[in-house]
DNA sequence: TCTGGGGTCCTAGGGCGA
DNA sequence: TCTGTCGCCCTAGGACCC
């Protein structure tokens, strides 16, 4: 058996957590630079705020209803996400955490307990733990789990959060309620095909040849549908290091300059090898992109991408700063309002499996550079310590103006209680 | 004026050596 | 020495997820 256990709208929650003047209110959280919405509570759902909604757009509408704005804490988010992963480890060993607010647990030899009950003492741990409310789907595949998590959800005043697919009639039930759309793996392109083909709901995708399926959708789309039919494809995913690392970032304005731009990506570039030293990774290959703002159909419009292959495996922030400004001068072109960058580290390796070159080779002197720049970042506070391309006097700041205070993880910040 | 960020997996197609 | 075939590797692009 699996379980998907899913916080429910994990970052309006998470506010919630500290703030209970917030329950029963309208909470948005807006992504970074408080660009769009990427989570609403119950309230601001029924007052027709969608997904990814521009912030700019709405304003007037979370004025109107006196909307709790806030921009995205990802310290609080992240601790908070980890501590529920720990709650819900206590009920078996076999955890994949999916997401930041989802898990897969897989129940092996549990074949005569009662599914129900195993729901209702997570969900009664998780909130006395966290006060974070979770809905569990129970099934005997991971993608039907989805599916009875969804159900959970829908009709939670039914449900209290819980359901289990258990039978062949439940299976069939619950799939001839889901839209196509709503199925896990089915995206907007397939749904749309699937749709002319008077496909509509994730039963009739069932219904389908494997032939049909395996040659206009893939092992990807086949793997999905023998999961859905009960017969279990998809197995949980073991923590293996990330295979990519990525820093993006949107300007909060629009940048021309060589310089400016330089400075961003050599952050980024920063960014990236700490990130990579975090998980004791090296890279061999960095790829560089920036492009203006497709919004903006007045300005013209211009975008690359170049990848640079580094001589060596390095996680050394001074090397990564280096590569990172040799493809900049590559694509960068005068003239332009740019409007994102942001540098990828590709081709990544273990510390300890290191590839050396003929002809090339690292400074020896990095590594135990980089170790005192990690440890003084760590006790004082990231980003200190500055490389030379990155300006020391500029501050580049997100926008970020609606921000909770990293309740959890910073002693300044921890909550006061007035008795 | 203002529209996020970070990932994974799969396939097709070309280059290239055996 | 030339040519065809096969399989491996790499890359770009597409589709999906949260």
């Amino acid at each position: 058996m699996y379980a998907l256990i899913d916080c429910n709208n994990f970052y309006a929650s998470c506010e919630r957590v500290f703030n209970p003047s917030l329950n029963g209110k309208p909470v948005v959280v807006l992504s970074n630079n408080d660009g769009c919405v990427i989570a609403r509570s119950n309230e601001a759902k029924a007052l027709g705020i969608p997904m990814g909604a521009p912030a700019f757009e709405y304003k007037k509408t979370f004025e109107k209803y006196n909307i709790n704005i806030f921009s995205s804490n990802y310290a609080l988010y992240g601790d908070m996400s980890s501590r529920v992963m720990n709650l819900l480890s206590e009920f078996t060993p076999e955890v994949e955490i999916y997401s930041i607010d989802e898990a897969f647990l897989k129940f092996i030899g549990f074949d005569f307990f009662n599914f129900q009950e195993i729901g209702l003492q997570m969900k009664r741990r998780v909130t006395k733990g966290t006060g974070i409310p979770i809905s569990i789907g129970f099934a005997p595949t991971k993608a039907l789990s989805k599916v009875a998590n969804r159900i959970a959800k829908k009709f939670s005043e039914r449900t209290n959060g819980i359901y289990v697919i258990d039978s062949e009639e439940k299976r069939i039930k619950a799939l001839k309620w889901l839209s196509i759309e709503d199925v896990w793996g089915i995206g907007r392109k397939h749904a749309k095909r699937l749709k002319a083909l008077q496909i509509y709901n994730a039963y009739q995708f069932t219904q389908l040849s494997d032939d049909w399926v395996r040659k206009n959708m893939s092992v990807v789309g086949l793997r999905l549908k023998h999961d859905l039919e009960g017969k279990p494809t998809l197995d949980l995913e073991t923590t293996a290091n990330k295979k990519m690392i990525a820093t993006t970032r949107s300007f909060e304005g629009m940048l021309t300059s060589y310089q400016d731009i330089r400075e961003r990506v050599s952050t980024f570039a920063v960014s990236c090898a700490e990130k990579l030293r975090h998980q004791q990774s090296q890279c061999h290959m960095l790829m560089v992109f920036l492009h203006t703002n497709g919004f903006r159909k007045d300005l013209p419009q211009y975008g690359r991408n170049i990848v640079v292959k580094t001589h060596y495996p390095t996680n050394s922030s001074i090397d990564l700063v280096t590569y990172a400004e040799v493809g900049l001068q590559a694509i960068y072109r005068e003239g332009f309002h740019y409007k994102k960058a942001g540098v990828i580290v590709m081709g990544l390796t273990p510390n300890n499996q290191k590839q050396y070159s003929l002809f090339t080779s690292e400074n020896p002197k990095h590594e135990p550079i980089m170790n005192v720049v990690d440890r003084l970042n760590k006790a004082y506070g990231n980003n200190k310590i500055k490389f030379g391309s990155q300006s020391l006097g500029r501050q580049w700041k997100m926008k970020q103006e609606k921000l909770s205070p990293r309740y959890s993880t910073n002693i300044q910040e921890i909550i006061t209680i007035n008795a």
